[in-house]
DNA sequence: TTGAAAGCGCTACCAA
DNA sequence: TTGGTAGCGCTTTCAA
């Protein structure tokens, strides 16, 4: 490995004038570039980005926790947050955190460390309390809606979406609902359920909900749990389309599904689903750990009517 | 922000004593670590990631250079490397490269200034031998057959479960078939065609072949084109979904079509597949990247065989 | 049991 | 137009 003094020693130049040269901060007369870029050439040199971060004392880098990325939910963000970091200079790394108390602290502390400039949450099972003082060491942006003002904060207002869903769904005769949700203390499964009693104006049971639903196999293997309610809320089209699926094979009259993020699987089947506009959220969310400012930005889900047709 | 020197000069310690009583590495006494662990307390004092990294002369990053995260091929492979590189000391970092030679040779450009340990290529734009003078900066992973055996690589042995595809749509009295594929000049495009003129006896022929296909958008848009074939070979399960949207939307006969990854869209309308295997593919893809190895693995394609039967 | 000192490799200010 | 020098913050060897 060449290393700068390395050239500098052989050119004749000092290690100032050397990364100047290879730099092109400053300036350096054209003869001395000219022999001190040849050198580099012929040596191979490149000049080392751990030791250049080090210098400017930071990295570019975005941390971006996520569970797993199995759920849309993450998909999207991450899909959304890449888009953004194109050509941004910055770079994102992927910290899967599994809901894992633990690994979120473990981020944290590298944060702390300086490993990352910038940390998004898409997801946080630690409390608010234990991120807050965090924030003295970077942009720190939650994916939901926080408790405290003072952490950025890009998420999806779903109680309207929701709203609606349940509201079509009381036109539609429904008088029980089932849920599949993916955890059974969330964000998520509170605004579900919050919404759910404001419109039916009945309390949620424990019968009513089954947990650990994430990708369209959990949908299938729960949905024997939805027989005998008229309508499915589930967490995700694809896990509403897991549940069709079993529902068919077993030619078993279909509740009325309804999905979320609208997926290619919930418009195969016509299945009714709400937008929670994850890809939006996602680009927001790099800009918002990109930007020095605290701030709080909220997205309006829209619930899409859709009426099963093969049902 | 607290420095190991600042630590130093407080507790009286030299660095040496400091760095082993905060690292853990190497004798320091009770009650030296003791006040030296009380002050770094005091001062919340962490250690510089960056500062580390270049001490040690490494970042532990590896970079997986993706053209996008759209198409199930790029999120199985980065669902399977981040499967295995939690928990193992690796940070992945995302390099989306639009299939952009340019981008791909400045990732390449940073894998040399040591910006990454290892690079995995899941697409490559730029030739083998563009490639191949960046191997002495570290393991480089091709995620398709490669021409040179000298290079890493764990790909998919598609040729079989194409073959058998085609073979199978023969039996369906199939004559003609159209493609819908990514890319004109691409390591799937030319094994298709192989495959295809293997099985059937004849060149395919440039109408046969529509090209822009990624997402199940690009199939309902490009099944136009598809009209007037007995059989369409889709790149992926959700392109053929798109297809048979807008042919079931226009209530046109719809050919046979076969869809690739084994997807939930494919299994909800039935829809016969090649399973790739890709999630495998990511997870060997880590292990090799981070072997100091040189290697070559491949893995067999499956074709499942299902029958619409909402056609 | 501790510390001095030499790195790791680059940046940037200031003086000449 | 160039160079000296002082960082950036930590690790590690070797001697005491």
């Amino acid at each position: 490995m060449t290393s700068l003094s390395d050239l500098s020693k052989l050119t004749g130049y000092s290690k100032s004038t050397v990364s100047r040269a290879i730099s092109g901060h400053g300036y350096v007369s054209p003869e001395a570039k000219q022999k001190i870029l040849d050198c580099a050439d012929s040596l191979d040199y490149a000049t080392n980005a751990i030791a250049q971060d080090l210098a400017k004392g930071t990295n570019h880098n975005i941390g971006l926790i996520v569970p797993h990325i199995k759920h849309p939910f993450f998909k999207q963000i991450l899909e959304g947050v890449l888009e953004k970091s194109f050509d941004s200079g910055y770079k994102i790394v992927i910290l899967p955190s599994d809901y894992d108390e633990n690994l979120e602290l473990k981020y944290l502390e590298q944060f702390r460390k300086k490993a990352f400039e910038a940390l998004i949450f898409t997801s946080v099972q630690i409390s608010e309390e234990k991120i807050r003082p965090y924030q003295k060491y970077g942009p720190i942006v939650l994916c939901h809606k926080p408790q405290s003002s003072q952490i950025s904060a890009i998420y999806t207002q779903r109680e309207m979406g929701y709203e609606k869903a349940f509201g079509w769904l009381k036109t539609q005769n429904v008088k029980t609902v089932g849920f599949l949700l993916a955890r059974e203390k969330s964000p998520t499964t509170s605004v579900t359920v919050r919404a759910y009693e404001k419109v039916f104006g009945q309390k949620v049971t424990d019968q009513q909900i089954m947990t650990g639903a994430v990708s369209d196999e959990d949908g299938y293997r729960l949905a024997d749990n939805m027989r005998g309610f008229d309508a499915v809320f589930a967490n995700s089209d694809n896990i509403a389309a897991g549940v069709w699926q079993w529902f068919d094979e077993k030619k078993i009259p279909k509740p009325i599904i309804v999905g979320q993020e609208k997926l290619l699987s919930g418009s195969l089947l016509d299945l009714p689903t709400v937008d929670n506009h994850y890809l939006q959220l996602g680009r927001e969310a790099f800009r918002l750990a990109i930007s020095k400012e605290m701030k709080q930005i909220s997205i309006e889900s829209d619930f899409i009517v859709r009426a099963d047709r093969n049902k």
